[in-house]
DNA sequence: GATAGTTTTAGTTAAAATAACCATAACTAT
DNA sequence: ATAGTTATGGTTATTTTAACTAAAACTATC
């Protein structure tokens, strides 16, 4: 029943998922984006955000999660859907098909933690972490989805714990400090000071735990309470 | 080509634009949002959000305002994105069609000004204002993208001046602290508070013009001034 | 094994922001 | 004239922030 009492035709669509999955290289203090190579047209030999369409029966979520888990082994990360880009004209595939079928991109957010993300080499597929400063040229629209998504990283840091997601249970307050600075900028607040204002909002506990890395005096090993943190969650954490 | 080296078959999709409009009714301390009534099945006789079915050749964005632009007349308003919900089951007309072609929702969220807002009647439909706290029953997942919009709508107000596209030209502070109050409930500042608080941030120019309305000394009508709001537009005005 | 270098920890202090008030001015209604 | 009402322009104590300073606890080197 296409039309009802207007006689305007109705847009077909297959629906796509593009996934811009982050991660923090805090030793080399890099901002880091998944891309994969294309092997098919269009854009075949380019570098592209890690994305499919969506399967009959299978939600955008799945979608999201299929494509990320072919791509990367990880067990904790943050996921969350960005937005949708869905103009005509936005897929070279629109004008070669017949039936202007067109392609409407979900795109979803995640965040993962670096040390333990192991990338699936399947021997063809090229796949590798990009520094956000060094990208390629990107196929499609994906360099706009890509800024989209790095704003959003920088907002969710500042006002959610998303950062606990992608530390390991027990961490330092310098390991915190450089997740920090690696995405928001080194000048967004004085150590000291980012120390102070933690530890007052009291949602990380002390483990009483000693870790020496290198030189300098051991630090303590602390650990994220999310049950103290919960009624802080709608405070604005900002840290700017 | 559907398929390629996997034998999983894609989904089709219709897309459709489901807006989640708001207005302020200062008056009467009421947030609003607008519904309008289903005469076709699935759900006929339900209360639904103004939405339709994206047209071939159509920008998602274009058809968000084709619904609304159908349904109001207004100058004045903020529009921005808000979710996609796409997941198997959300519509029952996949059930009906041979195809399974699915029905993926993109939600717009918009505040307009609710003195200028004209309902367009068009001598068949059935649209109105609801107060956010007197719900009827909704259409599709239509409570939820309205519990979403109404999560963005008091983020947005606190961070960021959509106040002032839904205000007139001049307003009193008085009007603006009615405005925040509606959204954001009684207890989250004091006037006298929230008064010296906006005027530091400078970005509100006194017109010198005073207004009387009803009992009380008469107050002064301001101006939103966006050259001198724009270097605060990264911090976050947050009024808790 | 003394010393320099490094990193964590734990402050101090001045300035700024916040929250809770209070007083007066300038109107309307009785 | 007087009471009621709303806008305006404060004051004050308390917190929060930003910029520093200093000591503690280690490692590496001479």
């Amino acid at each position: 029943m296409p039309g009802k009492h207007t006689d305007h035709p109705l847009a077909d669509f297959k629906v796509g998922i593009d996934n811009v999955i982050f991660s923090v290289d805090t030793d080399q203090h890099r901002l880091l984006v998944l891309l994969v190579m294309r092997h098919e047209d269009p854009f075949i030999g380019q570098w592209s955000l890690p994305g499919t369409l969506v399967r009959r029966g299978e939600s955008l979520e799945n979608a999201s999660y299929r494509v990320l888990s072919e791509k990367i082994r990880v067990d904790n990360l943050y996921v969350e859907q960005l937005y949708s880009f869905g103009g005509p004209k936005r897929d070279p595939r629109e004008a070669e098909n017949a039936y202007n079928v067109r392609y409407l991109s979900v795109s979803y957010f995640a965040l993962v933690r670096y040390a333990e993300a192991e990338l699936i080499a399947d021997g063809v597929s090229g796949i590798a972490w990009y520094p956000l400063e060094h990208l390629p040229q990107l196929a499609f629209d994906h360099q706009e989805i890509l800024t989209y998504g790095t704003i959003r990283l920088r907002n969710k840091v500042k006002y959610s714990p998303v950062a606990f997601d992608v530390l390991p249970e027990m961490f330092t307050l310098g390991d915190l400090y450089q997740l920090y600075t690696t995405i928001l900028g080194d000048d967004f607040s004085d150590y000291s000071n980012f120390r102070t204002r933690l530890l007052k909002l009291g949602f990380l506990e002390d483990t009483g735990i000693k870790t020496s890395r290198g030189a300098g005096r051991p630090a303590s090993l602390y650990r994220f309470n999310s049950e103290a943190f919960e009624p802080l969650k709608d405070k604005p954490m900002v840290f700017v």
